[in-house]
DNA sequence: CTGCAACCCGTAGCGACTACAGGTTCAAGA
DNA sequence: TCTTGAACCTGTAGTCGCTACGGGTTGCAG
């Protein structure tokens, strides 16, 4: 009955934040996220900036940043100075490698499906189209 | 001026297939290449087969398939028992995977362009979208 | 025959986790 | 109060597909 309920444990914030609990030992490691307080037996505990921390974190790996941009994004989202420009600098960045990505895969679809379907479709074809395409000279 | 020009090294073989050099020894560690001959120093050499082998783990990269599938392709491309149907049931997994990644990004994409967008918008806004779709509740 | 480019091997690093192994702590039920 | 066993701890190794390095050897052209 404790009014604030402080002190998640690792387990407890894995499961409220989706965030894997290993993964977020090893966010720990690599001092994406602050070493938390600890109970008197050496269990991490959390709070709740701990915890808008990793959701932060979760919500930048689902939209594709990588730690590092994280770690920038996490910087430039301190209160005091907050740097909009620069934040969109980095995700404007980002936005381009998607995009690239995204390009190469959208071709690789095309390709990949027109072959396949070469293999599947009703005409009689004795040799196997990817096979073909594998060994083309 | 021998007849037939036996005996490519890494170096030309890596230059005229287009895989880097070591990442043609990493498959030959892995045993995805085979061990080729050597000088009486040591040196490997290369012949057509291993040339022709080599352009087909490359075509296999280029079209997104891992190692094991490329494994599996190239024991399904062995004259003999060329089987069509296995390869287009490789190739077939690996296009859900393709569409399954490329919806993804498709969505990111999306997401990520119009929050860039707020930010670079005409309108006042004075605070940052891309923070704000971080943090949001 | 010298010099140096190309090769050799083995190992470690990348990114972003994930999966152990082998031990300790916590908390709920008896 | 004690016991059980789930949850936690640390540290290390594995994943994928390379890439890079260090320190040594070989090959070939001048």
């Amino acid at each position: 009955m404790t009014p604030f309920a402080r002190g998640l444990t690792i387990g407890k914030l894995a499961a409220l934040s989706g965030v894997n609990l290993e993964t977020i030992r090893y966010y720990e490691r690599i001092a994406l996220m602050p070493s938390p307080s600890r109970t008197q037996g050496g269990h991490r505990l959390y709070d709740d900036e701990h915890r808008h921390r990793l959701r932060f974190i979760r919500r930048g790996r689902e939209l594709g940043f990588g730690i590092e941009a994280i770690r920038a994004l996490l910087d430039l989202a301190q209160p005091g100075h907050r740097a909009c420009q620069d934040v969109q600098a980095i995700a404007a960045t980002h936005l381009v490698e998607v995009r690239a990505k995204l390009a190469d895969l959208a071709r690789l679809e095309i390709l990949l499906a027109e072959t396949v379907n070469r293999c599947g479709g009703e005409s009689f074809n004795p040799s196997c189209p990817v096979l073909e395409m594998l060994e083309a000279v």
